[in-house]
DNA sequence: TCGTTCACTGTTGTATGGTAGTGTATGTAA
DNA sequence: TTACATACACTACCATACAACAGTGAACGA
């Protein structure tokens, strides 16, 4: 197992109990492809890498389980869940069916604080895509989707939607490597937020549905050149 | 705290863990109101009660803060999370947006098996109509959403709409407790699946949308009845 | 050569002790 | 009586130890 490139800040101090920070760490380097689908996870090993129990390593694996990041096979072990072309497609249909829901609330109502700080978002995203700096424009790019959630009195929504996203997520960091696809996904933001800066629903909708069907367009192709971390 | 309800069925030997069992105990618990909104829990207290370690407990009571239903506050204790009206809201927002979306999908495939076997769920909420046995009603009710989706090829949309659905349950489990309330809800699953048989998007989603406000439509009401168990 | 058994290793699951933080009650002084 | 300080009980959190089970491979016998 190559968990060597786990982070090990348990000095950080963040205020986080111990097993919240290894569950971050491990979703972050589960997201980022670090710890590629497929890999067997052992509980005391990761417990040894982090300076930690087994203990809140347990509970970290059992909140990753919860959301479908890991499957824990009890008494064989855990593994990082492969990636499921056909789940794919229902993610994005189930967050399609929720961020439009939420862009059609948010002309009817949007908080002018969330706006002014989306130009900012977009600004950043901007300057990551220049960098070629894959995960800061990811980072970028689940801002802007929380502000928009967040911006139309939606909290509960992003948090859902947060959770389908990241399996979403790893197959955007395979995309992401390629020739400039960031660009697109800029432009179609921008095309989401005037949508809603001019109150029209049905181009807000129309401008959410391209944007995430454009991200798994490429599906088949990038499941062909990583077939071993598709199941 | 008033933990004695819960039942103590260890020797069940369903083959799930003990941390499973208890989450599962806890849960039901939670969503039937025995356990009340408010209530303080303890991870010892529990374990004692149904004659476990605090490991598994702590695991469970985990679980189900990941699922908002009882929140853990360091140190301090862990108590089941009141209902918030305004979140009574928002879930109900996300679950209309996903099973919208699910009944129009529904429309253009279906799985005939399952549309069998909803025959008879009918049949069967009918039954807990007439004997008034809100905890069974509930059941098949949920059995009827969940066929809905696996049935039109939408797994992980169950799954979501499931977490957010065991909220709102809560409420309707106070609902449901009034003068009959049950009927209407069966009208109104058999004018969905009468529009998915006959292929008709636009009424599928409109009789899931009235079926879905009409679940709330006694909020105010019921939080009025009903302080205490609110925030 | 093939099939069976059995010990061994590695894994998750559970139990228990210790620790630090929080809230509360009690004592004490003004 | 009130304000503050201190002690205590309770909590979740983490570490450690033990138990239960699955998988593997080697030894053994047919």
């Amino acid at each position: 197992m190559n968990i060597q490139s786990l982070k090990i800040e348990k000095g950080a101090e963040t205020g986080d109990s111990t097993a919240a920070q290894v569950e971050r760490d491990l979703r972050e380097a589960i997201i980022r492809l670090e710890l590629k689908p497929g890999t067997r996870l052992s509980e005391q090993e990761i417990a040894d890498t982090l300076g930690v129990s087994r203990q809140p390593v347990r509970e970290a694996l059992i909140a990753l389980a919860k959301s479908k990041l890991v499957e824990v096979r009890p008494k064989r072990g855990t593994v990082v869940v492969k990636i499921s072309a056909r789940e794919m497609m229902e993610a994005r249909f189930v967050r399609a069916a929720i961020e439009t829901a939420v862009v059609r609330r948010a002309c009817e109502t949007f908080d002018p604080w969330m706006r002014a700080s989306i130009t900012g978002i977009l600004a950043r995203q901007e300057a990551a895509r220049q960098a070629q700096d894959f995960n800061r424009f990811r980072r970028e790019d689940e801002q802007f989707h929380m502000a928009i959630a967040t911006g139309a009195g939606c909290g509960m929504a992003w948090s859902v939607i947060a959770d389908i996203k990241a399996h979403i997520d790893r197959v955007c960091n395979l995309q992401l490597r390629k020739a400039d696809s960031m660009g697109p996904l800029i432009s179609e933001h921008e095309a989401i937020i005037h949508a809603i800066d001019a109150r029209d629903p049905e181009a807000a909708v129309e401008a959410m549905q391209t944007h995430l069907s454009g991200i798994l367009a490429d599906l088949p192709s990038i499941e062909a050149e990583n077939l071993a971390l598709f199941e």
